[in-house]
RNA sequence: GGAGAGGUACCCGAGGGGCCAAAGGGGGCAGACUGUAAAUCUGCUGGCGCAGCCUACGGAGGUUCGAAUCCUCCCCUCUCCA
């Protein structure tokens, strides 16, 4: 494909390019040769979970894959094992191998439900980074020096704020960079809070004589709570592998605000449809569905998609049940059993306090009946469907 | 090696002997409303069969009728000096 129309479809939704006009001459070498770009793009293999925020920089290799470009999917598992002590979360206890491994392939399978497998090269860095000697790191060291390391952002702050700063941290970006060299990559993709790492790849490349890859940032996804960007551990994500209906509810629960967001950097719908969902053409109700279903789809299928739409509604806009309930079932301790305890042991609190202020406010229906009485008893000789908040139910039995 | 600052709940952050289960904000949850698990408003947000008790302000001791607050030691972080 020309050189331009690539460049144009790479280009949506990204956050810099570091240089377009770099980038632009690789296409055209490309094309002229007709030989693919080597596009890489890292991953940390400790949370081996994906959520929407991984796949803006999947979905972007995606694009890449479809032009016939080679994909470097390098995991980070020798950076893996040394554990990354980012920031003042306590330092992360390192992965053995074999959790490292493990991690990798569950993050390889998801990764696969975009990209297409036999079209991916998947590396790790161990492979070559356990071969380096002292000398070699010692020499990796000296290629780059503490006052441009202090130029990265969030050293920098640290930095400033008095917050600390373990040596070892300075050595991820070189590895990240090293990677590049050895990889010889053409691009490097990765979030805008790589692009400090991203460089120090061009950097090291012009030191060992390659010609520098181009940098493409992509922006960080904020979470469902719309401040704080997508992470597993913020618990603001939608997971790849949720179910659909969990998929297209919690697409449902974003603002209308960060809808817009969403379509900017998940959404493969047409250029125009999203200006018209942007000028306020469309419902943002009808507006959101459309994505809902557009990505439950992307990783399930349409069908379980439009599925999850129409118990979504029967739910939420009819006040209907959902298709499907959980069973539980509860060891009974007498002839009956107080309110509190049956939410705690059917999950639906986490303790009976919690339980408790959930049936003050109101929020706990048993058998589509609103529970008054804090202090309420229910028979253990019956079956009993639960109900918290709007979107919690479970149905209970009892077991002697 | 010396001098100083600091460590508070899920996160940020106030509080410097009792009125502190700890202000405020964020996040989360519930209710009302609706367009939906949007927006907005209101309430809740340590545990315990709960007008009471127990556990909690980095850790361990101590002073005191009473400690997140004062003292001692320890751990951790940072700043300046050497």
């Amino acid at each position: 494909m020309d050189p331009k129309k690539q460049l144009e479809i790479i280009k949506r939704g990204t956050s810099g390019i570091i240089t377009e006009g770099e980038l632009l001459k690789k296409l055209a070498y490309s094309v002229a040769k007709g030989k693919p770009l080597r596009i890489k793009a890292g991953f940390d293999p400790t949370a081996p979970d994906l959520h929407l925020g991984h796949t803006v920089l999947i979905q972007k290799l995606k694009h890449f894959q479809d032009l016939g470009h080679h994909i470097l999917l390098l995991i980070g598992d020798f950076t893996g094992m040394i554990g990354d002590p980012t920031g003042k979360s306590e330092t992360r206890k390192p992965l053995t191998k074999e959790e490292v491994k493990a991690n990798a392939r569950t993050y390889t399978t998801q990764v696969f439900k975009i990209l297409d497998e036999k079209k991916t090269e998947v590396v790790f860095n161990s492979e070559w980074m356990e071969r380096l000697t002292s000398t070699d790191m010692i020499n990796l060291t000296a290629k780059y020096t503490v006052a441009r390391m202090l130029e990265r952002d969030d050293f920098h702050k640290r930095y400033t704020e008095g917050r600390p700063i373990a040596i070892h941290e300075f050595m991820y970006p070189l590895i990240q960079g090293y990677d590049s060299v050895v990889l010889k990559a053409d691009v490097e993709l990765g979030g805008t809070d790589q692009l400090f790492n991203l460089l120090v790849g061009r950097e090291l490349q012009r030191e060992m004589g390659q010609e520098p890859q181009a940098v493409i940032t992509m922006p960080l996804l904020e979470g469902l709570d719309g401040v704080q960007k997508m992470s597993k551990s913020y618990g603001n994500y939608i997971g790849i592998t949720e179910a659909p209906g969990q998929i297209f509810g919690k697409v449902m629960s974003v603002s209308d605000e960060l809808m817009l967001r969403y379509y900017d950097l998940l959404s493969d719908a047409p250029k125009e449809r999203v200006e018209e969902i942007r000028a306020g053409k469309v419902h943002p109700k009808a507006a959101k569905e459309e994505l809902a279903l557009e990505l439950a789809a992307r990783f399930w299928d349409k069908q379980l998609a439009e599925k999850a739409r129409e118990e979504f509604n029967a739910v939420f806009q009819k006040k209907e049940l959902p298709d499907e309930i959980e069973e539980v079932t509860i060891q009974a301790e007498g002839q009956s059993m107080w309110i509190a305890k049956i939410l705690v042991k059917a999950g639906l609190a986490k303790s009976t306090s919690e339980a408790g202020r959930l049936v003050g406010q109101g929020g706990v229906k048993v058998d589509g009946e609103k529970v008054a009485d804090v202090k309420a008893e229910f028979s253990t000789g019956k079956s009993y469907l639960l109900q918290v908040g709007k979107r919690f139910f479970k149905r209970v039995t009892f077991s002697c």
